[in-house]
DNA sequence: GTTCAGATTGACTCGTCAGTCAACCACCGA
DNA sequence: TCGGTGGTTGACTGACGAGTCAATCTGAAC
């Protein structure tokens, strides 16, 4: 099964950064030792520096392989030509999905790397702005072209939008808010309607 | 100097907190060794054991000192009768004035334990929870009195509310957000005008 | 069948740090 | 002045876990 075959390396590597997942999300990046991730995967403790130069550059590939999908994902939706509105639900969307598709990243790449700037994400802090930039830039458009009011600056509205969404996840991570199927959709809406139509009763003709 | 004088004890262990808030917030809780807060404090290392327990219970009061005001600080507000949205502008008021009042505090509260709900938080998570369910009592009321629409649930508006408002201190934070003087009320205002009034045009009257 | 590059193994090393503890000291009351 | 309570000191211990490395295995190529 040696690397002749470079699949299977690619595989094995695979492997454990499902098994790295699995564990991080159970145990976080801290409390999980590497030999846990090793077991996990079902490898010698060894192999995983054969693959990986440390634990954080497992976490490291993790977080950027993701969040790339992130950045081009809000770029395609930027480039389309939806009203502002929908291009913030679009970015919702394909967020929700993303955790419902596989919690356990989701939960990995937010507690680990997203919120947790300090230790782990302040690597990360040029990429994690550029998905803050990419959304201003939507409020920017919107702003220009009148759908959007020109009192909040886009830099705020962008991180207004964004942590909402994320705070939600970080409760559904967490079960301080209900998850079942329907609850994934609605909480797009919820989220959509709160930051472009606000709580106010207003005038607003609803969604 | 010794502990005759029972405020001289008090005002000790006072420094050992003010020297463990520095710590924490320039290191990270993690990165930071006992021996660091010590030193800080100007404090041998073992004096750190006779007042505290452990590392971990030096966090714990930081956050729990903080956060019971906070909890009683919307509480307050919440009792008061404002209408929703100056409650709301209240809260957000309040923790801008508290992250402007003590930065590193702030940071260390939201970078270690709220925004760490993993390893650190996980033990307050009923605390944290807390806040969020009394914001979600004044959207409830609020949407009974007619003054908010009833569209969103309650608890995902509180969540919205919440996680912009510690995004954009997470922005200040880590430098992603210009945080001049001028920018504390000015963020205020954004946060309670996104929220409340939304982002969209429409026809609300503005703030 | 032999060779060999690269995959795989896991016992071991080595640094780090939270927490302990025995000694020391300062002040108060008698 | 002396005894003692309790604050204060910092060297030491013990556990833990990331990363190393020499040995072993595997299968493709010839």
């Amino acid at each position: 099964m040696a690397g002749r075959n470079p699949n299977q390396a690619v595989e094995k590597r695979r492997q454990i950064l499902d098994a790295a997942i699995g564990t991080f999300a159970r145990q976080g990046f801290h409390a999980c030792r590497v030999a846990d991730i090793a077991d996990e995967a079902g490898v010698a403790y060894g192999l995983v520096y054969h693959y990986f130069r440390s634990k954080d550059e497992i976490l490291d590939t993790l977080f950027l392989e993701r969040w790339d999908i992130l950045l081009d994902a809000i770029r395609e939706v930027d480039a389309g030509d939806l009203a502002a509105r929908e291009k913030l639900r679009a970015i919702a969307t394909f967020i929700v999905e993303s955790y419902r598709h596989d919690p356990d990243l989701m939960k990995v790449i937010i507690v680990e790397v997203t919120r947790a700037a300090n230790s782990f994400g302040r690597r990360h802090l040029g990429k994690i702005g550029e998905a803050y930039e990419l959304i201003g830039d939507i409020v920017t458009k919107a702003q220009a072209d009148g759908e959007f009011k020109r009192d909040v600056t886009p830099q705020f509205a962008a991180m207004a939008f964004y942590g909402a969404i994320e705070q939600v996840l970080t409760g559904w991570i967490f079960e301080l808010l209900p998850s079942s199927a329907e609850d994934y959709p609605q909480a797009t809406d919820f989220i959509v309607e709160t930051i472009c139509g606000g709580l106010d009763t207003s005038v607003v003709p609803a969604r």
